[in-house]
DNA sequence: ATGACCGGGTGTCCCGGA
């Protein structure tokens, strides 16, 4: 029987201001050359999005937006995403532009920027939490869809104390507190595979290296970056990694490109 | 226990980030 699935890496990506990193975006999209990426906190409006740059590296691209904070965006390498939606349900008055999804080479792509929710307690923490019900909500209606779902993103979310150098650090950090924690583990639950560790197991595996103190080159840092695979995608993970030397290159983001790359059902060449 | 680097815009300081 003819092969009818191909690998297909996807990647999730945040930039820390689109512009601002817009060489080193086109330079690890070079190398790396993944199918499908997700892209956080471009700080960019609209207008401001460098759509000429990416199509001159082969992508299609679909985004959405902000002035200064925030902004998503979806990648693809020879094709451009079909978008299904571009916020997340559940909160209509919330202008936050950190939700994109899209069909894209075979797999419906959920594309988050998760608050932050620093300081913890107060408001940004609350909101954390409830964008986290609605996260919820929306990910039960794609779990168990007959065909390939992600969910990609910047989750900061410290899933468990193996993905942060120093608990204690972090201990009165949003990104660590037990509600937060609890509500990855029950999103998790519906059936999601988190592809990082399900492949790590128990090995340390980092994606954010924050700018102090020379985290990047001491290697202390955190898993935040997360790509959570429906049932049908996961039984066609092959590999994950995180391309840490992106991180260490000059005037580089905090984040690194984390990506899996996954077995999916062949798609009608164009 | 504290503070330290970044990018963007409200712009040479402040806010948000994690």
């Amino acid at each position: 029987m003819a092969a009818r699935t191909q690998v297909r890496t996807l990647a999730t990506f945040n930039v820390n201001g689109i512009n601002a990193r817009l060489p080193h975006l086109l330079e690890w999209l070079g190398e790396a050359q993944p199918d499908i990426v997700a892209l956080q906190e471009l700080k960019a409006t609209d207008a401001a999005f460098p759509i000429a740059a990416i199509e001159d590296a082969g992508y299609g691209a679909i985004w959405h937006g902000q002035a200064s904070w925030n902004g998503v965006a979806l990648l693809a390498r020879g094709a451009t995403p079909i978008e299904s939606r571009r916020e997340l349900p559940g909160e209509p008055k919330d202008t936050q532009a950190r939700y994109l999804e899209a069909a894209v080479h075979g797999v419906v792509v959920g594309a988050l920027y998760l608050p932050n929710g620093n300081p913890q307690p107060g408001p940004k923490f609350d909101y954390k939490l409830r964008w986290m019900a609605r996260l919820a909500r929306h990910a039960r209606s794609l779990v168990d869809l007959p065909h390939p779902v992600a969910l990609i993103g910047d989750f900061n979310v410290i899933p468990d104390d193996i993905d942060v150098y120093d608990p204690k650090a972090w201990k009165r950090d949003a990104l660590i507190q037990p509600e937060v924690r609890a509500a990855y583990a029950d999103l998790l639950a519906q059936g999601w595979t988190d592809a990082l560790r399900a492949v790590f197991e128990d090995e340390v595996i980092y994606t954010f290296w924050d700018y102090f103190r020379q985290h990047a080159e001491r290697d202390r840092g955190l898993r935040i970056d997360h790509l959570l695979l429906n049932p049908v995608l996961a039984e066609g993970l092959v590999e994950v990694g995180v391309d840490r030397d992106v991180r260490l290159r000059e005037k580089a983001s905090d984040h690194a490109p984390t990506w899996a790359r996954v077995r999916v059902p062949k798609t009608p060449s164009r």
